[in-house]
DNA sequence: GATGAATGAGCTTTCATTCAT
DNA sequence: AATGAATGAAAGCTCATTCAT
């Protein structure tokens, strides 16, 4: 009988978050979307910043799921490279309404005090990163500058036409993806 | 005697929405720092938000001076193009907390209705850019991709750079500059 | 235990408009009468412009109880005409303030996009009057001029008495109400 | 060179009023319409209700110069009572919107400090009045009623026409005005 | 006469959050 | 698990009015 509240308001937060970005929704729109009652929001989530962070965390979950070949230790560091961007790639042109959500909410994550645990789930594949990096550098298989470059350099351009794309076919996605991951080691192979 | 009231309005609203973010800033801040009267800012500006436009504007036109050398008609494509870089990472290098300002800003325009003209002046270089760029496919100086595309592989490891960037030295930063120049050169020529 | 928050709102805003008059009276001002906090206060209702349609609604209603032999389909033209008009003097006549009250919003209503629906509301009897009026035309027990003049026959005299009108004792207040309901009669009778 | 700036803002004052209603109108609103600055408008007027007072001494004004006759000491009863409802019909319905402004005036006076003066001012006929109603009583023309009784049989019907009168004919303007004497007439003679 | 910058109290309204039931 | 009434601080903003120039 019962269905799952929580999920529920998982979905109605998301579905408001993305309509009318993270700042402007209140636990009210919340609540008239889901049909849970104000009380039953708190019940599940200790409050606005808490439902944004859950859903972040699926969606960049969901993004991980994408890239999975990227942290396989067998891979090559060009296939593993070129799996972390085509895997953002391909989650970013499938969910660019999400993707504008994290964006938001990595923009608010600085200045936010309710945001400090998603300012670490955002940072947290940096170190991952930042350690396969080194490996790959000391295999010579990259070039040897700093992981903020690299980061920058990889990433950077991936990010830069996602805050921008809209809806895009399977197949288009699919291209592009491999353009941007193609393009990714370009710029840092050795 | 008289002191420029916008003037200090403008500086105390910078100060505060680098220091606090803008959605976090209310009025009130703006008040104490700029030591002017509600009543005064109102009669400067309409709002917040034409506050953040106000300082918006400023910044970019701050940056577009750095730029200059993009815009000469007489530079090859690899300068302008170089320029165009150097121009963004020397002035977000040397402003980062204006450039997370602009950042957040940026990511608020969708959502907010208050931004709609900020998101034209964001978007504003872009359809010079754009020609810019088709001009120098046909001269057949750079890869024959879209413009989106482009633009993306050019300034996406820049943006994605200064979003973590804090202070930097000017050694270091003409350093970088050049880095992130070279890199977008490489990635988009012929 | 429990109070009934809604009604304690309700008087609280009733004794301020009648006291300070709508336009004067702030939602501090029903705060601090009904004891409710603001919150409370637009748990209830949408803003001033409501509470102030919900008074009005009760007291339209009240009024209307006081002239139901006026609906009365079975009474002849003569008693219901007098019928309309006591009901308006003894109501009036036993509520001045709250006559009062409804005299300003209906002067509010024109220009304030809050009272749509209280113009509406005011308006409502009119219909039924005229069709009522028209009835009675045709039967020939009253003189055929067109419903807005005579409706300003019947009802003008005891709006203009009432709108000056202080305490009065209720033996003076049933004269009164005879007085104009015969003078009513006497105006427009064919 | 200089024009009229007190007529201008008077002008002004008036048409705001007329279109947003005195409670809705701000300096700022008079000030755009009339091009005068705050400064100005302060400088002829001591504020807000000074301004509506001005207004309508001069519609209480141009009003009465319609109803000369009825001060005229020679005229018959009849013809002062009827040139008294005559002259304020001519005036309404000539003036729909300045009617409904004193209108709105009247009812907010009861609550606003800003109208003491104003209330005055609408009373002010009511005294003369009176004494002249009084002395048509001893002469035996009238009905022996009080005077509070009288003026709402007399203009009663008038005022409730008017309230709701929208653009009239010259010619209509003239019948109605006529019935309207003669209804008050027929109330109120001996 | 005329200007418009400056004031600041006061307004309505929103909102995340709590808690008795 | 669920409800929704209740809270009250805080927000953005308006406005009549003053006053130095």
């Amino acid at each position: 009988m019962t269905i799952d509240r929580r999920r529920q308001i998982l979905d109605a937060a998301l579905s408001a978050f993305l309509e009318r970005g993270y700042a402007a929704t209140s636990i009210a729109d919340i609540r008239a979307r889901s049909g849970a009652s104000t009380g039953s929001i708190y019940h599940f989530f200790s409050g606005k910043g808490a439902l944004a962070e859950a859903l972040l965390r699926e969606a960049v979950s969901g993004w991980a799921k994408q890239s999975t070949a990227a942290l396989d230790p067998a891979a090559s560091p060009e296939a593993a490279l070129k799996a972390s961007v085509r895997g953002l790639m391909l989650w970013g042109l499938a969910h660019p309404a999400q993707f504008r959500f994290m964006d938001e909410i990595r923009a608010l994550a600085p200045a936010d005090p309710d945001f400090s645990a998603v300012r670490d789930l955002l940072d947290d594949g940096q170190a991952a990163a930042a350690a396969q990096y080194a490996g790959m550098t000391r295999a010579g298989a990259v070039r040897n500058i700093p992981f903020s470059i690299a980061y920058a350099l990889i990433l950077g351009p991936a990010y830069a036409y996602l805050r921008r794309a809209g809806a895009t076919s399977e197949a288009e996605a699919t291209r592009l993806a491999d353009f941007f991951a193609e393009a990714a080691w370009q710029a840092v192979k050795a």
